[in-house]
DNA sequence: TAGATGTCTGTTAGCGCTATCATGCACCAT
DNA sequence: ATGGTGCATGATAGCGCTAACAGACATCTA
């Protein structure tokens, strides 16, 4: 039975529907909603009186109802493994900087690095029919990779290129990031070499700078000389008293490359407490490029990840292929520039 | 015209929808939809039999139609200001913390501080007939707020106590931390006072911090010696940069209170470089409880704003007011703590 | 054995919108 | 007048799912 407006009148509270807006102004529903949605030919007259009836009305449309019936949706599923990382908000920040400017709406999953909860994530994202997916990593469990196969929307793989994507890519080479650095440092001068990182054995991108950079030294016939990994805590004291460890145990260490700034600026502090003279003494290195630390006492020497223009990049790819049943298979390696900062000699 | 199965075979790649499973086990689609939802009695040799289905087939429910069909949407409407702000992440985490034990999902707005884009980021939320509401502030245009009232969902204020909310609200109260702040400055001696804090009129738990603390030391007979604001940029290096100003400008501060602590942290570092004596000479006091700066050569002052409780409480209160009218109108006022530090005299 | 009870499955009718087609009407050229 | 051409609006039929009810059947009770 449909509903009749003397129903309506009972029920106060119900929530507005077309129905509500198209009696209030004395035109069909379809008219009400080709006005709220700028589509399709309205006199001005109709339009400002349906206008001026869903305005004090207060009626919001239910984009629920929207959707299905036109079998498309506005969202964009962003799928990263943090938000307390830095480095995710200002992809975010890239991502919205493009879709501001389009009617496509990001909607950020968090998956905390675990495959399983990856999964979880993009199977409740899925099921809203999203656009586009943008998601962090190339590495996924194989339902993850086939769902995403079978999604039948374009998918952007973002932050990292060392590997094989499903659809389209955005990102940087971490080997080679990590090869870089070895390189740099090397060219430097330094030889006792100690690394410090996070434990995360599924951070994969880490875990790939890691294997450039020992694969370069390697190259050049040096091993690292020492090493040092933490989970958890505040990362700048962390990064105080891995380096504090790391030189008790290995004191002749001249380099230390970090996985991240900000365990690198935890390090840094800790040098210029102890009066290590860096460079000179001992040369220090970040990963990131965190714009955040630029107010240290001195400048990290780091490699900017691209982060926004990662996010940017991503954003303008699911953009232009919004509606399609893929993204082209598009790839897009961006080239990470070494920040010598004042803590890397140059030679 | 219905579907017809021959339709289905002909177009491979068309979406699946429950129809499909239905006919790959051939039992309703009904009974399908009772199995995928874990809902009702049905055979555990039906119920194996559909999940194999679903799962060879691939199938990802649409929750667009469940959605519509329901009545019910699992999602929590989440509006911030910003991601780049390390305090809005936080207060995320403690609201997932709660959610992912319940069926409900966070999904994230962000306004950039701008009223109109509240409104906007908030219509388009709604329009998803979201179960709840947790936003950030007590601060909203009319037609926000009017919007907020009638969507009929429970609505959870969050950051901010000072003022009229809608609904519930979780929060501390900023004029008081202001004033707390100033009367253990007071107390431990420092009379020439400065401030530091962005130029955002549109902050306005920063705006109420700042009346608290100058209310309160007008109490004491004491007024602000000198203050300085900034907007953009790396906090740390603002923050450097004016403490160098206001202390060229006002040599003779014995404080510096900041509106938050990475500017408070970049004070810090201007300090020891130029070998002024904290807290001796000049006190220095921010505002936020970063744990992120732990690691700093001295702990900053600084008062913790209860951010992953916040997001907790709000949490459990939409939690526990998912599918009623509102969250009861509950008033939560979190109590902020005082941390001494290194910065700051006790006395 | 009739009826009551419980377990499982299916049928029907929407949810609130939009795509699509149909229609009414004014306006023009013929 | 005839029949095109626009333009503005309305009627109809779903989108893919679920609530609510209606069976079918087996098992139990008296």
């Amino acid at each position: 039975m449909p509903r009749l407006a003397q129903e309506n009148i009972a029920n106060e509270n119900r929530p507005l529907t077309l129905r509500d807006v198209s009696e209030a102004s004395g035109v069909s529903e379809m008219t009400v909603s080709r006005v709220l949605r700028n589509r399709g030919d309205v006199s001005e007259a109709t339009r400002t009186k349906v206008l001026e009836a869903a305005k004090s009305l207060g009626y919001v449309p239910n984009k629920i109802a929207g959707a299905l019936a036109s079998q498309r949706v506005n969202l964009v599923a962003v799928i990263i493994p943090s938000l307390g990382n830095l480095v995710f908000p200002e992809v975010m920040t890239g991502i919205s900087e493009i879709l501001d400017d389009t009617d496509l709406q990001p909607v950020v999953g968090v998956t905390h690095y675990k495959p399983e909860r990856e999964e979880a994530v993009l199977y409740e994202m899925l099921s809203w029919r999203p656009s586009g997916v943008i998601i962090a990593g190339l590495e996924h469990t194989d339902a993850s990779r086939a769902m995403l196969r079978a999604a039948g929307i374009p998918i952007v793989e973002i932050m990292d290129s060392d590997g094989e994507p499903v659809d389209a890519v955005v990102g940087i080479s971490h080997r080679r990031a990590g090869r870089e650095m070895a390189k740099a440092i090397v060219q430097a001068g330094y030889t006792r070499i100690g690394f410090l990182g996070t434990k995360m054995p599924l951070d994969h991108r880490a875990r790939k700078r890691f294997e450039g950079f020992t694969e370069a030294l390697a190259k050049e016939g040096l091993e690292i000389a020492d090493q040092e990994f933490y989970e958890g805590g505040s990362a700048l004291v962390k990064g105080r008293e891995m380096t504090e460890a790391i030189l008790t145990r290995t004191p002749d260490l001249d380099f230390l490359y970090y996985s991240n700034d900000m365990i690198g600026a935890g390090g840094l502090l800790y040098c210029l407490d102890k009066g290590i003279a860096v460079p000179g003494q001992i040369g220090l290195a970040g990963f990131n490029g965190l714009r955040l630390l630029d107010g240290l006492p001195k400048q990290l020497a780091t490699m900017d990840a691209c982060r926004a223009e990662i996010g940017r990049e991503a954003a303008r790819l699911i953009a232009a292929h919004a509606g399609d049943t893929s993204a082209g298979g598009e790839r897009h390696v961006l080239t990470p520039k070494l920040q010598y900062g004042a803590t890397l000699k140059r030679r």
